[in-house]
RNA sequence: GGUGAGGUGGCUGAGCGGUCGAAAGCGGCGCUUUGCUAAAGCGUUGUACCUCAAAAGGGUACCGAGGGUUCGAAUCCCUCCCUCACCGCCA
């Protein structure tokens, strides 16, 4: 949510910003100017009644303190009162109109982050290793897990419907070993606090970090009682951890990594990736989280996003970075580094971690604060990326070390993870 | 799921339906005294929003949340949320 002080004041440079992002958002910044203008008129006008209702009450206490008559003060409140339940409906509605249009409204893209239409524009940050050669034809993950027993699809999909899979046997066991990797990582080398959060979120903590309301349909599953909801990353617990809160300065910035599984709808993406683990409606990610005071974020996002590429190194995955250009960026995020793992049996990139700097646009929705060294409370900025999400590292993983035989070489980081170098 | 207790400012903790944004204590900040420290004394100390060109000033709201009663609600009533305790059930 941006600062509707900010709208007020620069609404030119809002719209301009917003611009960059692709579609038509300068008629909502319109529409949000014009419902604030109205809110505050009426707002305004309910204060003076209730300072009039206030006096005229205070007054009535004194009268019958004399005992003295008060009948016509009564009446005179009795009105105003009317007058107030009228205005405070007003007010309400004008507020929630103009708090559901801020809320739909995406963040500002940072001023360093380059100008672009769609993905095609984003930049390659950097890259990391070569995409290995095979003397003979690399096989897919499909090909690779089925063969080897890893991932039973078939059985996944009859008991749960496509996008869904079942791993089984030593993918199980990967799969753990990666997740006990992945924490311990984070956790003994970068300093991240592990944290095991709630799969199942209330609403607002959707809210909080910008899933809702925008992205209701196309992302998010619900409980049918309709309380609460299933979480699409540990971002959301996480992040909303604090909300509500003023943390001294002193704590930041706090860092966080979990493991948790994720579910998405996925229902803007039909057809796309419907085989393998590419893309699924659940699956377990390990996540980092962040929050920060607004002068640091950005050096913590450039650190997070290198904590995360550290998993594919240790790995020995070939990886590029790339930057998301304006037209590409998350509804939430103000600047994000996409990390790409390179997957030999497909023959592409595979994005495995998306890290982002939200700045104060999560902080303002869950009301994140701190306080400064002067005592004032200032909004968070909050970050997450993924550290990283499981299956695609999984499909870069045994795609990248197959053997000729079909058996899985693992690198060596993993060897006292899986009790097994070889999987075969 | 059942029963009971309770949710007040940074914390502890008062609060008869009117003068309560809220006593008192602690903590924090400032000043005085002091060579320094300690101690003491005095003062000050919430958040959001509206108004104002800005500052100053003024105003409104907020005592878990939302409704209701009333001329007027921290105080009375209802619903919900949460916390704690015990019981039941359960991994």
């Amino acid at each position: 949510m941006l600062d509707i002080r900010l709208l007020r004041e620069k609404p030119d440079f809002v719209r301009a910003r917003l611009a960059t992002r692709g579609g038509d958002l300068s008629s909502q910044v319109d529409a949000i100017l014009a419902q604030d203008t109205e809110r505050r008129r009426i707002e305004t006008e309910l204060q003076k009644r209730n300072a009039d209702r206030n006096r005229l009450s205070k007054e009535i206490g004194q009268l019958r303190a004399k005992k003295l008559p008060s009948a016509e003060l009564e009446a005179q409140v009795r009105k105003t009162g009317e007058e107030i339940s009228a205005l405070t409906e007003q007010v309400t509605q004008a507020d929630e109109r103009q708090k559901l249009l801020l809320l739909n409204l995406p963040n500002l893209p940072h001023a360093s982050v380059p100008v672009g239409a769609n993905a095609e524009a984003n930049p390659v940050v950097r890259t990391w290793g070569e995409a290995p050669a095979y003397p003979f034809t690399a096989r897919d993950h499909i090909d690779l897990a089925t063969t080897l027993g890893l991932i039973d699809f078939e059985r996944a999909a009859k008991i749960s419907g496509s996008g869904f899979i079942c791993f089984t046997n030593q993918g199980a066991r990967l799969q753990r070993a990666l997740i006990q990797f992945l924490l311990d990582l984070h956790v003994e080398k970068h300093g991240y606090i592990e944290t095991a959060p709630p799969f199942l979120v209330r609403r607002e903590a959707m809210v909080g970090t910008g899933q809702l309301p925008k992205f209701e349909q196309e992302m998010c599953y619900g409980l049918e009682d309709g309380a609460l909801y299933l979480i699409p990353t540990a971002e959301v617990p996480v992040t909303n951890l604090y909300r509500e809160e003023v943390l001294p300065e002193a704590d930041l910035p706090k860092l966080f990594v979990a493991h948790t599984p994720c579910f998405r709808r996925e229902a803007g993406a039909a057809g796309k990736d419907t085989r393998g683990l590419i893309r699924v409606h659940q699956f377990d990610k390990v996540e980092l989280v962040k929050l920060t005071t607004p002068e640091t974020s950005h050096q913590e996002l450039e650190k997070l996003t290198a904590d995360a590429e550290t998993v594919l190194q240790l790995l020995g995955l070939h990886y590029r970075t790339i930057e998301l250009c304006t037209g590409d960026l998350g509804f939430a995020s103000a600047k994000t580094y996409d990390i790409e793992v390179w997957a030999p049996g497909q023959g592409r990139y595979l994005e495995v971690s998306s890290c982002s700097n939200c700045e104060d646009f999560q902080a303002r929705r869950m009301n994140l604060k701190f306080k400064d060294s002067e005592g004032k409370n200032r909004l968070c900025h909050t970050l997450n990326g993924s550290g990283t999400a499981l299956p695609r590292l999984f499909v870069a993983l045994i795609e990248t070390y197959q053997q000729a035989d079909g058996s899985i070489q693992l690198p060596e980081p993993l060897w006292d993870y899986l009790k097994v170098k070889v999987i075969k």
